[in-house]
DNA sequence: CGAGCGAGCCGCCACG
DNA sequence: CACGTGGCGGCTCGCT
């Protein structure tokens, strides 16, 4: 039986607040090769709801999920004036405050924390919201103690979440709760191989078969090559390496992997560089160099292209740091 | 941040 | 003729 997650937006919403987590929890299913999640788009009134940016969504009636049959309820965040209106919404707060008593987890993203306050959920909780409205947060809301610096937090069953990208970890959160580290952390993987592929054409034609299938042929070369990342892996060093021409071993790799060997290399290294910002705390000048990169500036500059965040960044999101006993304790932006 | 430059990429063709 | 390979050269990309 799949855990309802029902997500409530309104006109004006952060469209990422919503669809971050939306799809989390999508990837997780498809992950699991099963429905551990049915994930609903939720409004006030049924129909195309326009979020911040203009890109609309269509959402079902609030109604459509009465309280008792969500297992986590979310509400996301918007602009100062859509939040405002939202919070005026009797049924969307209505609707929130009655999830807050039958459901085992509510939630919101970024300034869906003042929905969140409005609804009573926050009282006398620890709640964190968006940096540029934690103050307001505080102020509207004294007897909310709020946190500025938690990327998320969690009270209970309050979970609020700071930034826009933020509820995405907060979803991650959610998934190892339920299914465990391994599955949320296969998860953050597959969200970020997503992340840093290129909108190039390539996406589209079923890559990942293409990678495994190919992988066995230029598998032995790649763990040649993962052992002397710090020396050259040029082309041509590579193709005699493998025995062939430079123009033959970059159309053979372009052929079964689908990739080109600048870019294959630099996954390599980046692939490296990934598992150690996850599991180490091993300096940037340090990992730079192991990795054939040749400073620090170069590493995060090539990471932060790759990847679409800088190392620190990816470490503070994906490190596994010491004090993670529950998968709910907060981390913190700060440090 | 921008210019200069070298490595990489890949269409094309020649060869076996 | 089909097919795999190797090399040339112009263009692009990303480092410094």
């Amino acid at each position: 039986m799949p855990k309802l997650i029902a997500i409530a937006i309104f006109d004006g919403f952060q469209l990422l607040d919503a669809a971050g987590p939306a799809q989390v929890f999508a990837s997780a299913n498809a992950l699991a090769k099963r429905d551990l999640y049915d994930v609903r788009i939720l409004a006030a009134k049924a129909g195309l709801v326009g979020s911040a940016g203009g890109i609309e969504l269509n959402a079902a009636a609030l109604e459509s999920c009465p309280p008792g049959t969500a297992h986590t309820a979310l509400v996301a965040g918007g602009s100062a004036e859509a939040v405002t209106a939202a919070v005026r919404d009797k049924k969307l707060v209505a609707w929130l405050a009655a999830h807050r008593r039958t459901a085992r987890r509510i939630g919101s993203i970024c300034s869906g924390a003042f929905l969140l306050a409005a609804a009573g959920a926050l009282k006398g909780k620890r709640a964190t919201t968006h940096w540029e409205g934690a103050k307001r947060l505080a102020e509207y809301f004294p007897d909310t103690r709020v946190d500025a610096d938690a990327i998320y937090l969690v009270d209970g069953k309050i979970w609020t979440s700071a930034g826009v990208t933020t509820g995405i970890d907060m979803a991650l959160a959610m998934v190892a709760a339920d299914h465990g580290r391994d599955l949320a952390a296969q998860t953050a993987k597959q969200l970020v191989v997503y992340m840093h592929r290129p909108g190039h054409q390539s996406q589209f034609s079923a890559p990942l078969e293409i990678q495994t299938q190919g992988g066995d042929r230029f598998a032995a070369l790649a763990a040649w090559a993962e052992t002397r990342l710090r020396k050259d892996l040029s082309v041509e060093a590579l193709a005699k390496a493998a025995g062939m021409s430079p123009r033959n071993f970059h159309r053979h790799l372009k052929a079964d992997l689908n990739t080109t060997p600048r870019k294959w290399v630099e996954d390599l290294r980046l692939s490296y560089i990934r598992a150690a910002l996850e599991e180490t705390q091993t300096g940037l000048d340090v990992l730079a160099a192991s990795a054939g990169f040749s400073g620090p500036d170069h590493l995060i500059k090539t990471f932060a292209r790759r990847m679409g965040l800088t190392p620190g960044s990816y470490r503070r999101l994906h490190g596994h740091r010491k004090s993670t006993p529950e998968p709910l304790e907060p981390r913190n932006a700060a440090q």
